[in-house]
DNA sequence: TGCAACGATACCCACGAGGTATCGGCGCTG
DNA sequence: CAGCGCCGATACCTCGTGGGTATCGTTGCA
């Protein structure tokens, strides 16, 4: 009926499926189906452009009012609802360009709903789900997975990060036996051990302690370390970050506690997964 | 929505889901997708059985208030577009059990259209298509499909109508090549060649002029001629069909004309595909 | 008479709604 | 208090369909 409307108010098949944000052949056809069903032509089309029929016009009216109950239903409905909240939590620094995505798409699916974000330091994989801080996690793979469901989002080829003069930073691959000699930045003790093994490249390493991603990079920098990165994120000039081919790729997951029952967290998934397969 | 309405009275997944002719687990998906849109628990599951909960009984308000919204305005549009009517025309006499589930099945979904019914003989595999007589034809191919849109519903195999006494009728299966010097009921000049070709088993025969299914039989019992026919139909006792195994089964096809504007059409042949599919 | 516009058609793919089989948790019962 | 039965949830599969791209046919216009 949506789809009706909008022919009914452009009288152009085109502009109204670019209205729609969707192509002219399946509008076209889901007003075909429209006709079929209730058993009368709505639109004429005619070479000149298209016209409403009687019925046609009568089912612009009946619809629009409709469309605009079921809008006042949805209000009514969320208003009840009172403020449903979710809090997500996002690893690093979160500037990860599917989180805008994201959230602009949940925003514009579930208007009215809270979206709390909370930005978590690297010590922490799973942002705080497990002592109730986030309702759901968006944050990387491997860690410890139990009484967690975890939904792989994507999965990004991971790189060493290096000066920019470093003698290494000249080969476009590397594998992390030429690695073994450096030191690298450090996650604090505590840490989850999967997370911590991962980015160590699998062997225990040395080297200064970090919990942001910016202590990563000052660490590159000041103290000649290295350490791991997924690829694809703006680095400053100073430092390259040059690919593993040895590194099993990092996993960008959602993750959030196994039967948490607040309902929003199935529609969110749902929209992160679509907003990350672009 | 529907679904909600339905368990919010019934309190209670199974009985709900039997009211709606589907089974218990899509409908349990359903409802929390229903929640993961809203953003809030509408139904309370407790061991105990299962209880609306404040924003359930809201929605519950709601929506029972918006489907007979969505009803009234089926209503109001189908009364505007007058009495829509379509004509189907039916080979022979119309006994198959696929054409009345069809009849059901499409009253069910479409109340309000006016179908009329076209009994025909078998002198115009079209039933009258191509004058206009009818809008739809549920037939049997082969024939001249110029200028029409052929739908296959199904397929039957074909066979040999004797008389039950006839020695051929011993037989479970038979041959074109035993039947060559018998006589056969014919159809009268000028139907359809493709038609008339395919009922006399691809070669040129000899008997008496039938049209109608009646004069078939009644040719196979006074004459002693045979004449093909699907199998799967009940028969008087004194008559037999025995299975060709060197005959094309014969399709039983929905056919309108093409290019045909009127949309009652598209949902007719989409019924009939279902209802024939069993 | 060629061209541009526009709705219709053909074909393809992925998602989701429906199904069946099975699980898990709680209450009831012997 | 152990076992059983009820009932909603979960896992997994299949098919229909809603969406896409590419192309056609018609018609008005230059």
């Amino acid at each position: 009926m949506r789809y009706f409307v909008a022919v009914a108010e452009e009288l152009h098949f085109g502009r109204a499926a670019a209205r729609l944000h969707m192509s002219q052949p399946p509008l076209s056809r889901a007003i075909k189906q429209l006709e079929a069903d209730t058993g009368a032509l709505l639109l004429a089309r005619s070479p000149t452009g298209v016209t409403l029929t009687a019925v046609g016009t009568v089912l612009l009216d009946e619809a629009r009012a409709l469309l605009e109950h079921a809008d006042r239903v949805r209000a009514r409905v969320s208003e009840a609802a009172g403020a449903a909240a979710i809090t997500v939590g996002i690893l690093g620094d979160g500037t990860d360009p599917g989180v805008a995505r994201l959230a602009a798409a949940y925003r514009r699916t579930h208007p009215g709903i809270d979206i709390r974000v909370r930005d978590t330091d690297l010590t922490d994989p799973t942002c705080g789900l497990r002592a109730g801080l986030v309702d759901v996690a968006l944050t990387r793979a491997p860690f410890d997975e139990t009484a967690l469901t975890v939904r792989t989002l994507r999965s990004d080829p991971v790189g060493v990060v290096l000066r920019a003069d470093d003698p290494l930073a000249r080969h476009d691959r590397l594998r992390l036996a030429e690695l073994g000699h450096r030191r690298w930045f450090q996650f604090p003790q505590g840490t989850d051990p999967l997370w911590q093994s991962y980015w160590n490249g699998g062997t225990p390493r040395e080297g200064p302690v970090v919990r942001a991603v910016q202590e990563c990079l000052h660490a590159v920098l000041w103290n000649g370390t290295v350490g791991l990165a997924p690829l694809g994120h703006d680095l400053p000039a100073e430092l390259a970050v040059v690919p593993l081919i040895d590194m099993a790729p990092s996993r960008v997951v959602a993750v959030w506690n196994k039967g948490d029952t607040n309902p929003l967290i199935r529609s969110f998934i749902k929209t992160a997964t679509v907003a990350y397969r672009h």
